[in-house]
This record gives structure tokens, C-alpha cells and sequence, in this order.
DNA sequence: CTATTTTTGTTCGAAAAGGTACGGTTTGCC
DNA sequence: GGCAAACCGTACCTTTTCGAACAAAAATAG
């Protein structure tokens, strides 16, 4: 039941010459992206990279005391460990996976042997992990800057844009961990936001009802790292994607 | 009154292999860096990079409204443009001087050439622009999670690794625009440190007198990026930086 | 040495967000 | 169906930060 990687639903992989999908098919498995599972850790080498379909990724950063707060997200449109891809073997950010999906992993030698193969599979992922360094400015700019509602509007429009879909399965404590602000606070805000018309949300999952007014509401904070993605891989919208997941969960690779 | 740039003080310059600093030392220019020079701009192409030696320059991330915030500071340890090296000739950040001081400049057409050509150069930047994104992801945990007080501490100690010294020559309006504060918020967190012996200020200069006091503030919130320096560049810590400048600004410096 | 600009000190009330606690629902499990 | 766990709604008071305005001090220019 599992679909050849050249029909994954990653943009990134997607977007890249021919020649390079085809090579690193090769060595890429689909795999199921169970909440939680670590593919980056401080002071740990990274091992293992993957290329989300219909999974979250998030990247954490964390002090020296222990609190931690999200500093890049992924999804299909990206990629894990661009560490590696920036020559270096870990990372102190945690990265793991903050909504169930699907996705494709690829051993982390293998990655960088293909890397060493091939500059132009190399010009590409380097002009993500660009691109992510970008979302990471505008995440420390919402993060100084925005209200709490004005964050979660953008957090929820980034998310539905990766998972390639409106509806997110996830808890206001999850919400509360990727903010950094307090549990009530996001209720607080999801009221907000629900008066409004914008979302529609029950338990445990949150449903985007009105996209342009989210963009309205966060008022600014949304959007340029997403314009920035799209003059790198091209022009469609990064929500626009309605293929059909490249795995069947139904008894797929557990 | 001008140095060989091969005695450079800037330490990303220094700790490459010493082919690939002859090779690019015939490309850069030592430069004096005054106040807001610009090197990058939002939907420009950037054409000029450089090695910050006694400057200090920001890079900084805005929203669609006009409300700026610091992701990066840039001393002797780093470099400006790194969309450069990595395939990309443009950002959606600002970059510009925010402490005026010296530094070598290089086109970035001439440093595209030498990462093609040298891949020991390509590594040696990139580690380095990996070293900055995880600033910038150390940048959004404080922004998210700190408190002024911590967060000031923090600038001033990164701000002094990147100069080499323990003055600060700034503005508390200028701070309060790195860190998106109100200004009298700045006063307000100046005073406290003070208070603690743990600066000095004066009109428009901070002197550290105590670091490992400031440490303590920053609370955990410095530090991690700075350990990740060391192990990819090699063990000195940042403050030991002794070196006399490349470039003598005659009565410039008080 | 006076006038002007820049920088810093201080104040007020208001808004935003935090910490904590607890009650009410929904869900899932036995 | 009943119990436990997870999740959400709400309330209280405190702390932090903001916005705005204005006064004092230090540098600078004429």
C-alpha cells in the first residue's frame, strides 16, 4: 500500500530536478510520523532526516534553564536537519514531530553522501534551510512583538498551510508549548478567534474557517517567509495543495 | 595605516584554512563600518558583504507593518550576507551597522566565485550560517520567554564577544529598537544591572564590569549559540579577543 | 556662553500576560 | 455504566510591559 516517494506530497522534494527525486528515492522510506518522535536532539548527532507529507515537525529551542518555545515549523514543504545540510552533525534545537502524519525519512550519511554527489540537489535544500532561517526571524519578531491572538492566528495559518489542510488536531496545551505563554491564554485567544467566525473549535482540534480574516488578524506577522518560499520554489500558494497523501495509512510501515 | 587583511581580528576569517584566506584576502577590502550602512535590504539583491572586525552589525526582521526586531547580531566572529552562501542573492531582512567600526568588505559576485570554487570555503561559511540560525532560534526563545532584564543581559554580552572589548558605545533608544522594547524599559533594566555593579553606563556608552554577574541575570538565556561557536571553531571563548584591529582609526576610537 | 539637540530620568494610568487554582466536559477504558 | 484521564472554561490577583508625556542633564553648534 505504499506509493512510490516520486509521488510524495512534499513540495520540497517535489520541486527538485528530476534526476535528484529520482536518486534520493532511492534511499528515502515512507514512514508513519507518530506525535513525539524525535529526529533531533542537543548534543546528540543527528541520525535521521525526514521530509513531512501530512505530519508537523517542530523545531524547539531551549535555554540553559528549561523552558522552551518553537522556533521553526515544519511541514510538507520542508525538511528536518538542515544541519546537516549546512555540514554540521547536530544541533542544540529539539525536533520532533507535534502532529501525527505521514512522511518520508532518509538516514542522515546517506543524506549527506547524495549532497556531496550532486550541487544541485545541494542549492536546493541549502535554499530552504534558508528559507527556514527566515520563518525563524519572523518567529522571534512575533515572538517580541505580537499579541498572543496575533501569534496564534499566524501559528494556525502556518500550520494548516503544512498539513495541506483546515482542520488541526491539537490541544491548547500543545499551543500553549509552541507559544511559550500560558495555557488559558490560548483558550482565551481561541474564544477570540472563534467569536469572530474565523475558526471553528472543538476538542482537541481546531478547524480554519476564514483564512483571510486570520491573515487580517495577525495583522502583519504572517506571510513573509511564506512569500519568500514561493519566489524559491515557485509560484503556487503554499495552502493550494490538494494531492492525495503518497501513503496509505491503511497498514502502512508502522 | 591599513593591515594585511591576513591579520585580520575577524575569527571566521582566521580560522579558515589558510588557502582559502589567501585566496579570498585578495578579494576583501578593509572598510571602515560607519553607523547604518546597509548591507542587505528587503527585495534587494545584496552585493556587498562583510567581515565585521571592531563593528557590530544587526540583521532585522520585519513584519508587514513597519515594527522591527533584532534576529541577528553579526561581531568579529561571523559575517553579513549569509543568503549568499547559501544560494540565495536576497532576504527579507534588513542587515546594517549598528556600532560603527572596521571590518573587510568583499562583492558578492567575488564570494559566490570562491564558494564555487573552494568547497573547504563553502563548509567553513556555512557552519558558520548554521551558527547564526541557531542565534536567531536562541533570539526567539529569549524574545518569547525573557524578561527585559534577562534579555538586555544577554545583548550586552553577546554585543561585547562581538566587539572584543567591555564598552559599548549605544544609545538606550538604540537598544530598545534591537530588543523591541520601550525605551524607558531599557532605562528601567540599565538602572537595575547598574545597581548590581554589574555595568556602568554613561551618556551613550555601557561598560561590563562584572560577566559573570551578567551571566547570572541572563538567566540561562546566553550561551548556547556561543558553546555551539566554540565546538564548530575551536575552543578560545569569544572574549579572549586581543588582537590589536587591522585598521587604526586615527583619533576615531575616544 | 547661550541655544539647540540629544540622551537620559521619571511619572502616570492602562493593557497584556503571568501564576495558580478549581470546576466542568468530553473521551476512553474497564 | 461508572471511573479515570485528558481537555477545556473560568476566575482571581500579581507582575510585567506598554504608551505617552514631560523634565532634567549632557553634549554640540554657533
Amino acid at each position: 500500500m505504499i506509493l512510490p516517494i516520486s509521488n510524495t506530497r512534499n513540495r520540497l522534494l517535489r520541486s527538485m530536478a528530476s534526476d535528484d527525486l529520482r536518486t534520493i528515492s532511492r534511499h528515502l522510506s515512507p514512514a508513519r510520523l507518530d506525535l513525539r518522535r524525535v529526529f533531533e536532539q542537543p548534543g546528540r548527532r543527528i541520525e535521521e532526516i525526514c521530509f513531512p507529507e501530512t505530519a508537523i515537525v517542530s523545531v524547539v529551542a531551549r535555554g540553559s534553564d528549561n523552558r522552551g518555545i518553537e522556533a521553526g515549523l515544519i511541514g510538507c514543504e520542508g525538511m528536518t536537519g538542515v544541519a546537516v545540510v549546512m555540514g554540521d552533525d547536530q544541533s542544540p534545537n529539539e525536533t520532533y514531530v507535534q502532529l501525527a502524519g505521514t512522511g518520508a525519512v532518509i538516514a542522515a550519511d546517506d543524506l549527506r553522501g547524495l549532497i556531496l554527489a550532486s550541487s544541485t540537489l545541494a542549492d536546493h535544500l541549502l535554499k530552504y534551510a534558508h528559507n527556514l532561517m527566515v520563518q525563524t526571524a519572523q518567529t522571534a519578531l512575533a515572538n517580541g512583538r505580537a499579541t498572543i491572538e496575533e501569534r496564534l492566528a499566524r501559528w494556525l495559518l502556518m500550520a494548516a498551510d503544512r498539513v495541506g489542510g483546515s482542520e488541526l488536531a491539537l490541544t491548547h496545551e500543545l499551543l500553549s508549548l509552541m507559544l511559550g505563554v500560558r495555557r488559558p491564554g490560548v483558550t482565551n485567544a481561541l474564544h477570540k478567534l472563534e467569536g469572530g467566525q474565523l475558526i471553528r473549535a472543538k476538542r482537541a482540534s481546531i478547524t480554519i474557517r476564514d483564512r483571510p480574516g486570520l491573515e487580517a488578524i495577525a495583522n502583519g506577522f504572517y506571510g513573509v517567509a511564506e512569500r519568500d518560499y514561493d519566489r524559491l520554489f515557485g509560484g503556487k500558494t503554499m495552502a493550494a495543495n490538494d494531492v492525495e497523501p503518497a501513503i496509505n495509512l491503511a497498514g502502512a510501515a508502522s
